[in-house]
DNA sequence: GTTGAGCGTT
């Protein structure tokens, strides 16, 4: 006997693919979903009224329209879930927001394949599923929100979920701190939920900076590519940047080539992962993997950041690059290591090539035997880049001592520039973040989720660890 | 009726 197949497209125009059908004739959801994940249902075009026609569902078992006549030759389309909310939204957006052009299949290929719930940390009690919604609908549709609540009280537990429709829309969300109902709020990637984010850095290393070329000049120019998060340049002034792009393969595509921005020639590459040495020891949860791109500071150019005096805690991260942790080898394998800024920054790659280092150890630059009279350039300039990064002299017992792991990024090291250690690099502003964010400390006590770890002169205490989230 | 780091009753 011969198999029946029916084809399944994941929309109308898409090519289907042909699925077995059961003994009975029915099709199984389970194989539906194994071809299309996220799929809950199927429709079809009723050639007679052109009107779309759902397929029964019953007990994980899709029916044919005509039991006695079979599926026919005709294409099913999936179904995907989908919130309510839908065409309110879709016209509050701006209409010159071309990340919001992505089509529908791109929609669901996001969704099917990286959106997943969100936590919102930090929510005041008041805050309700209506408001929380309501708040987060501006960045895109919203699948589903909810606010935990204690079971007796109703009382909410001060955090909630939501969940997006397009993978934009998360990583915007992802990308910045929230004021929702009068109160910052975090979002971050579930603890459950960990590894199920897409871990392609948005962030690329410039290197050969010069030293007029502003953070304005990078974003502009770099945002002829797509959007742009971040952009930071360590000061002093270190002869490289880091840009940070909304969408990953923007940011893998620039690595590797040169780019003459004012008349400079750099070099952009990828992103050296920090170093775990560098870290805050006390910060080893395993927290969210996807801070590779959440914890960008907030955009100015988003409208929700662009309220007076917009500020954020001292100590909270909103650096450069708050630090990141990665679950996926980024980091947790380079323990020992050192980055390597200084060999960027003067375009000095000591592997020979672009360091391609996605999922990769980093050689140490000292470690590959660093020999700084073989270098070609100054050994004068290269021993004072060294030395600015903190790879000359008491490196290690400053890395221990810190405790943090904040920095200028996955590989700036937040050096010294008056001979100091970290913390005397954050009280200098902690680089501000890339789009002069002043860092204002303006947050008053005890309202603020960080609000306690403010004054940064003494050691981070094991609460540190939520410092940089 | 209060609170403020966390990780989702179903």
């Amino acid at each position: 006997m011969s198999i029946e197949f029916l084809q399944v497209a994941e929309e109308e125009g898409e090519e289907p693919i042909e699925l077995p059908v059961e003994d009975d004739g029915t099709l199984l959801l389970s194989t539906l979903q194994a071809q299309f994940p996220g799929t809950c249902g199927l429709k079809y075009r009723n050639p007679e009224s052109r009107a779309i026609r759902g397929v029964r569902l019953n007990e994980g078992r899709l029916n044919p329209p005509v039991p006695e006549s079979g599926w026919g030759s005709q294409v099913y389309f999936c179904v995907f879930p989908k919130g309510a909310v839908s065409s309110i939204v879709e016209n509050k957006r701006k209409s010159d927001d071309h990340l919001e052009n992505s089509t529908a299949k791109t929609k669901r290929m996001e969704t099917r394949l990286r959106c997943t719930d969100l936590i919102v940390l930090g929510l005041p009690w008041k805050t309700t599923e209506q408001s929380l919604r309501e708040y987060f609908e501006t960045f895109g549709e919203v699948l589903m929100a909810q606010v935990k609540k204690d079971l007796k009280s109703g009382q909410s537990k001060g955090f909630g979920f939501i969940r997006f429709g397009s993978y934009e829309a998360q990583m915007r969300v992802l990308a910045q701190r929230h004021l929702i109902d009068n109160r910052w709020c975090e979002v971050k990637v579930p603890n459950s939920k960990e590894g199920m984010i897409q871990q392609v850095p948005c962030k690329v290393f410039v290197g050969r900076c010069s030293e007029d070329l502003t953070a304005d000049d990078l974003r502009e120019y770099f945002s002829k590519f797509g959007e742009v998060t971040d952009v930071f340049i360590p000061k002093p002034f270190r002869a490289f940047s880091f840009v940070t792009f909304l969408d990953p393969e923007v940011a893998q595509s620039l690595c590797g080539e040169d780019h003459i921005i004012k008349g400079v020639s750099v070099r952009v590459s990828n992103a050296a992962p920090k170093s775990e040495q560098n870290r805050n020891p006390n910060y080893s949860s395993g927290p969210p993997s996807h801070h590779q791109r959440g914890s960008v500071p907030p955009d100015p150019r988003n409208p929700i950041n662009r309220q007076e005096n917009i500020s954020y805690p001292q100590n909270r991260g909103y650096m450069p690059n708050p630090p990141i942790q990665h679950n996926n080898g980024w980091n947790s394998q380079n323990r020992g290591n050192l980055d390597m800024p200084n060999l960027q920054a003067l375009g000095i790659n000591p592997q020979g090539q672009n360091p391609s280092n996605q999922g990769q150890n980093i050689n140490n630059p000292l470690g590959v035997g660093l020999n700084i009279n073989a270098l070609p350039m100054n050994p004068a300039l290269v021993a004072a880049a060294l030395n600015q990064w903190s790879l000359i002299g008491n490196l290690q017992n400053q890395n221990q001592e810190q405790g943090f792991g904040g920095s200028g990024g996955p590989n700036a090291q937040p050096g010294s520039s008056q001979g100091g250690n970290f913390l005397s690099w954050m009280s200098q502003g902690g680089g501000g973040g890339g789009d002069g964010q002043q860092v204002n400390n303006q947050f008053q006590g005890g309202n603020q989720p960080w609000s306690r770890q403010q004054g940064n002169t003494g050691q981070p205490g094991p609460d540190h660890k939520q410092n940089f989230l």
